[in-house]
DNA sequence: TATTAATTGAGAAAGATTCTTAATTCAGCA
DNA sequence: TGCTGAATTAAGAATCTTTCTCAATTAATA
């Protein structure tokens, strides 16, 4: 997915392409993992320094009516978005806030949930496995 | 685990045995399902209208630190708590709220990710499937 | 019963998210 | 190009959950 194809369908919907809107959406393309509202914000300020966390927040929830958007949970209730992309969980440190993807999905267990709750209707599921990186292992050790 | 059981633990640890906490161990003993910090404190309050939402915190930080409780985060990062039991997931209602245990877990994906990730130093994960219950499908149904 | 440290209530504070409102700006059209 | 109307914005107020502060209270123990 790229910056065109995304303002391509905002145009079809009838939504104005905003200059903040553009940033965010470009601050989104370009990060390496999934931000909180805050690390958004802080990056499109480099750009536009009056974007408020309010179009920030209004443009994830538009993203996000268009499935554009994922949203993650960390185990401490923290939340972080990215641009969707194929249907994936992720890996999350507890140390350093960073989270990586990853493609498994537990699907063993959907279909035992599903079989066993035949009046439930499923419409998604999250999961995340978190600890510690590397890195933050390293500073473990050798800080204390 | 019965009410006794853990204000005995209590005691061993020399923390105190005060109605309050008393109080919030009944309702949680005798709740169906997870509840928000809220609900714990409305239910609490039926027999202590005093008892504050920081009493209330800071009693399920105490039962988190021995181990007595387990956090579920919902899909839209709303936190509801329960006294710990064996390890287990949640099926979640997203009309009502109401959150259903269930025993499976994704291990296949588990053991996948820590191959992958030898680095990685795995300390849990999250895992829990939202949708519809029975209930909600019928008044979605009926009411439109 | 007196002592003491743990605990409490009440409210302030913090942090994330949503709402409000008046002002601005985009997109389509003359 | 320049209007026009609706969408969007910035700013800050409001809300919600959670944590913190602190003086007053209380449970446990001697």
């Amino acid at each position: 997915m790229n910056l065109n194809q995304v303002l391509a369908g905002f145009k079809e919907k009838g939504l104005k392409l905003t200059p903040q809107r553009q940033q965010i959406l470009r601050v989104l393309l370009k990060a390496g993992g999934p931000l909180t509202a805050k690390e958004i914000a802080e990056l499109v300020h480099k750009s536009f320094p009056n974007v408020g966390l309010g179009t920030v927040y209004r443009t994830l929830d538009t993203l996000r009516e268009f499935g554009l958007l994922d949203e993650i949970l960390f185990p401490d209730g923290g939340k972080r978005f990215e641009l969707h992309r194929k249907h994936r969980h992720h890996l999350i440190c507890l140390g350093c806030g960073q989270a990586v993807a990853f493609p498994f999905c537990p699907a063993d267990c959907l279909v035992k949930v599903a079989e066993q709750n035949p009046d439930f209707d499923v419409r998604g599921h999250t999961f995340a496995v978190f600890g510690y990186c590397g890195e933050c292992r390293k500073v473990q050790r050798s800080g204390g």
